[in-house]
RNA sequence: GCUCUCGUAGCUCAGUGGAUUAGAGCGCUUGCUUGCGGAGCAAUAGGUCGCAGGUUCGAGUCCUGCCGAGAGCACCA
């Protein structure tokens, strides 16, 4: 927000050490880590250590030389100051920093000014010219969407938020695993013993369909003590199954309508749990439409020299990607692209689909938001690309995210033993009812239900991101519906504050927004600063999300700023003001901060009420 | 065996090269509502940043080794 007055004094910083000779180390620019007044600041440590390895000036420790040169320049900025910067107050020397502080007045005015032009489009980034896709949300269908595809779910869409935010072009790909034996299980167990008993509710349908599952793995798997009959039954249910996928992948029409159906269903499920997330999906790729156009370029990979087919000796389609990449030490290995039989694999399709991703959307950046555990598949995958020859393998990028599992233990679809996320959400929603009936009696009835929607997913998808993606989480849902604290509705209730603020600042009396331009020209509190700092450094925080790919910057973000200011709406009381002109400004500020936490929260895919 | 991730307060976690004093939340102790909403604020207590070396003017942050935890390693996804 000031590169200008930045840029400037770097320059004359730049001169000045040219002019004397001084070896000038790259200048670092940093906000001054102090309350109280703004500014940034830079250090003159390296460019003192470069001095001191040079030979220069005295043998002085290098933090007083660092001193010392910060004295020289400070001395030269300020001979040359008069009028040259605009809006600079001072500039000070302190243990090897140069600090260059802005006045009050101007900088609060720009801040809120900004914020308040700009509204949602505050911390916005220019154009980068560049397109990303993020692929995320690839739950396997007809098991029940659960707590884990949830985090999935919720990096990803805010990882997109948060890139398209920052500047670049975004494209949200979903890729339901729509194939494979666990999938014509619960076609077989439906077809078998529950047709048509399915209920008619989206949710529950899809819920049920998870439960069939159950039972069939029950059904199938191995018990002790078997007698002979049960073995044999087993058996037998056990060759139905593989002879029902045998028909599905020969294409058998009965058994590929069953499938159509059943996979509708979950669809359905998914697509509502997204409706829910708030999260519209630009691309669909089915596992099953990518499955066949994957087996093409296994031949294009063995007919470039990259892949090896062992399938003469009776072996796989492989790529020693180790060996082709010229590694010594093992890192990528070996890993096979098409089975002996001429079926595909998980990286087969993966390979597929990039080559889609890269050639038909003409993506400069590819993330995908996979499990932790498949760190080493999607390596490969990208060190194949880059064999291939695709320039974007470079830009490939792998977001990891940690296991979810209960306190009981890891999450296990065949057993039933998951946390489902509708199921998830209704307690939330329950859980705000019940906080709502104490202490927001006033708020109707109707909104009500809206209101813990919002809150609740507020804080269960807060829980999701203030965490970094790399570890692992052990979902309790007493913390992750937790209200208190570093949670979603403390950031939401920062927000309604401000809005109460703004309310009832227009109820006595004033007709409009307008509140006509910000005039800080008073002494602002040490909370007024406070926040008007943290407003400023939205921007910044946008774009460290998005370059780092961490949605924990933003959420980090967001907590400081909401804390920020429910400091400063307990210090300050705006509405007692009683200068009118400082009233005014106090109140710009308050609307300014309820906007930047508004965008903050959108990033994180969490509503801001103007209730709570 | 190899690879990756991680080890920071009682617990859950931020902080990945520079500033007085390593930060939050939960839990503990104590104040604050006849004040714009207490889902809040303020204060107190709690840390040899796994261990040992090294690089650097400067290391919780980078490098090496060790100890400890978790994950992955060719026809699953």
């Amino acid at each position: 927000m000031f590169q200008k007055e930045q840029q400037l004094i770097e320059e004359k910083i730049k001169a000045y050490c040219q002019a004397n000779d001084i070896a000038l180390a790259e200048l670092k620019w940093q906000p001054i880590p102090f309350s109280g007044e703004w500014g940034f600041a830079t250090s003159f440590f390296q460019t003192a250590a470069n001095e001191a390895k040079l030979g220069k000036g005295d043998k002085a420790p290098v933090p007083q030389k660092a001193q010392g040169i910060a004295e020289q320049v400070k001395d030269i900025l300020r001979r040359a100051q008069d009028g040259s910067v605009e809006g600079i107050s001072r500039i000070e020397a302190v243990k090897g920093y140069l600090n260059v502080y802005f006045k009050t007045s101007d900088y609060a005015r720009r801040v809120v000014d900004e914020v308040l032009a700009s509204k949602a489009d505050f911390g916005r980034g220019a154009s980068k010219g560049e397109r990303v896709m993020v692929e995320y949300a690839q739950p396997n269908m007809l098991h029940s969407f659960h707590i884990g595809h949830a985090r999935n779910t919720i990096l990803g869409e805010v990882l997109a938020r948060l890139v398209e935010f920052a500047g670049f072009e975004t494209i949200r790909a979903s890729y339901p695993g729509d194939l494979g034996l666990g999938v014509i299980t619960v076609v077989w167990m439906y077809e078998k013993f529950h047709k048509g008993q399915e209920p008619q509710d989206v949710h529950e349908r899809g819920q049920w369909l998870l439960k069939l599952y159950v039972e069939a793995t029950a059904m199938l798997e191995k018990k002790e003590n078997e007698i002979p009959e049960q073995t044999a039954q087993r058996e037998a249910f056990e060759a139905e199954r593989r002879e029902m996928y045998r028909q599905w992948d020969a294409g058998d029409s009965y058994v590929r309508e069953l499938w159509k159906t059943l996979r509708e269903w979950s669809l359905e499920e998914l697509r509502d749990i997204l409706r829910m997330l708030d999260v519209k999906m630009d691309v669909w790729f089915y596992e099953s439409e990518v499955d066949e156009p994957s087996k093409a370029i296994v031949e294009e990979l063995i007919a470039r020299g990259i892949a090896d087919d062992e399938r003469p000796q009776g072996g796989a389609v492989i790529v020693k990607i180790d060996e082709k990449l010229g590694l010594t030490k093992e890192k990528y290995r070996t890993n096979v692209i098409l089975r002996g039989d001429g079926t595909t694999l998980y990286l087969t399709k993966d390979l597929a689909l990039a080559k889609v991703k890269f050639e038909q959307y003409h993506v400069d950046r590819s993330i995908y938001v996979v499990d932790v555990r498949q760190s080493l598949h999607l390596q490969q995958a990208f060190a194949i690309l880059k064999l291939w020859g695709f320039p974007q393998a470079e830009k490939c990028h792998h977001l990891g995210y940690g296991f979810v599992s209960l306190p009981e233990g890891a999450m296990s679809a065949r057993r039933g033993r998951v946390a489902l996320f509708k199921e998830v959400y209704d307690e939330a929603i329950k859980r705000v009812l019940s906080v709502e009936a104490e202490k927001s009696a006033d708020i109707p009835a109707n909104e009500r239900e809206k209101i813990a929607a919002q809150i609740g997913l507020g804080a269960l998808v807060y829980s999701m991101l203030s965490v970094d993606n790399n570890k692992d989480i052990v979902f309790d849902i007493n913390e992750a519906l937790s209200f208190d604290g570093r949670t979603g509705p403390y950031i939401q209730n920062a927000h309604v504050r401000a809005n109460s603020i703004l309310k009832k600042s227009k109820i006595e009396g004033r007709k409009s927004d307008d509140l006509g331009p910000s005039t800080f020209d008073y002494e602002l509190t040490k909370h007024e600063i406070e926040l008007i700092e943290k407003i400023s450094h939205f921007p910044n925080a946008v774009q460290q999300a998005a370059e780092e790919y961490r949605p924990l910057v933003m959420a980090a973000y967001a907590y400081d700023l909401a804390n920020t200011f429910h400091s400063f709406y307990h210090a300050v009381n705006v509405l007692q003001t009683e200068d009118e002109k400082v009233k005014r400004a106090r109140l710009r500020l308050v609307a300014a901060a309820k906007q930047t936490i508004a965008n903050a929260l959108r990033l994180l895919d969490i509503q801001a009420p103007d209730l709570m």
